[in-house]
DNA sequence: CCAAAAGTGTTATGCTTACACCCATGT
DNA sequence: ACATGGGTGTAAGCATAACACTTTTGG
């Protein structure tokens, strides 16, 4: 299995970004590390951690990525990002992570490739997931184990930088969707509130905003009007157009 | 020396765009990768390479870019991005680099994180430097080793994205710059031309964009009024304004 | 006085922002 | 009929884009 080759100092870590249209909420997807001495049974490392791990010998780092948000979840083919890579050499190097990674026997000098991931929560089913995995409100995060919180604040920032500038908001929503769910993403994602009129005029005039003859149905109020992003028209009126904004 | 001990199979390879204000190009600075046969001495390696070495084992990613960076050029303080990792399994793999790895010993999978630097081509001197380093324009590059002309083309449109929405763009100007400096700074990177009249008009209204009591000296037709950027400024002034622009 | 680069103004258009009420539907 | 969220219009201000000539200086 030379394929199985483990480089011990390199690993991923996936940061996923999970968008709920129930509660209208960004949720970060998080493993839980817990370990108890083996003499006394006191808790040693009760938090949460991102996924990730090690690469292997022949494997990409993509791929690697990839590998580990399936494990995870069962997805593939989800929108994903390289952001940062982290290399402090003190970075695993907390009390609780000493003792964790004596544990685990991996390398204390390990650089990470850190991912983030978009995906629907509704799209994962956690139920018998085996790494305790568990939604949290990125504006509630649980205590985070070595330097993660780290890791999870600047895929954040990226995210809100990113999603000004590339459509990248519809990999958080179901193929048809109405405006305001659109707008709730963007509420949710930049923690700002927009103007309903004008971001309904705004979208409604992209021409890669395609409305379906089709309307909610379920709902019991007024059921609005459905719409689709075709990346086809998106991809060919884009032109850089080069505005300089600083 | 454990301060010396080099994780051999992680490194850091430096980007540097040098803006050179005379012949109002952008440029890269590259290193000579020549290898000859030791029996019949065919050239067998000929080309060049970014400027890159492992990371130590106690030493943070950041630094060791800033070290690479400082052996080359003497430069420290230069405006510095680390935007991605590269990692694919043959990225080191072409028939010449082989031949180079055998030579140089190093590890066939090596996972690098790529800087990019911005500085004056002025400010660096090249006269006695034992790496036969040499400046290219970003439109004539030479031929390339390793996966480094990938590395470059990658830099180089995350440097053009981030000129138009952050201020490195003084990274690449002397401290006192006409606005019409400033404007061939962004026709260089961006590859296009700018209307005059607009830009000028732009830019003069930025309060970061201080005129001074200075005209340029020894020129030999009109001298331009002088203007300075202040960081301190901006920095005051700058609030995410989050416009949506996809 | 000449060459060369610096510097200047106007108009049209489109996007952004601010703002408050009516409408359609399911229950 | 009513509660709920969906949906609509206008005006002001600002930034952009297009466009060509005059001014200043050193030599």
């Amino acid at each position: 299995m030379t394929e199985l080759i483990k480089n011990s100092n390199i690993s991923v870590d996936c940061v996923v970004f999970g968008y709920d249209t129930n509660t209208k909420s960004l949720n970060l997807l998080l493993i839980k590390r817990y370990l108890e001495s083996e003499t006394d049974h006191k808790v040693l490392v009760d938090d949460y951690v991102l996924t990730g791990y090690h690469i292997y010998e022949h494997e990409k780092l993509d791929d690697a990525a990839t590998r580990v948000l399936k494990e995870l979840t069962g997805l593939t083919n989800q929108y994903k990002k390289q952001f940062k890579a982290f290399g402090d050499p003190d970075r695993l190097r907390n009390e609780k992570d000493i003792l964790w990674i004596d544990n685990e026997k991996f390398n204390f000098r390990t650089v990470t490739i850190a991912y983030y991931f978009l995906v629907k929560t509704e799209d994962v089913d956690l139920t018998h997931n085996k790494n305790q995995a568990e939604w949290f409100s990125i504006h509630q995060l649980p205590e985070l184990g070595f330097d993660h919180k780290k890791i999870i604040l600047e895929a954040y920032e990226d995210l809100k930088t990113k999603c000004l500038a590339e459509p990248i908001i519809f990999e958080l929503l179901p193929n048809k969707f109405t405006i305001n769910d659109v707008q709730d993403v963007y509420e949710s994602i930049l923690d700002i509130e927009i103007d309903n009129r004008n971001f309904r005029r705004k979208l409604i005039n992209k021409k890669y905003i395609i409305p379906l003859d089709e309307k909610q149905i379920g709902v019991s109020k007024k059921p609005a009007q459905l719409y689709m992003f075709s990346k086809d028209v998106y991809d060919k009126m884009y032109e850089k157009n080069y505005l300089i904004n600083i």
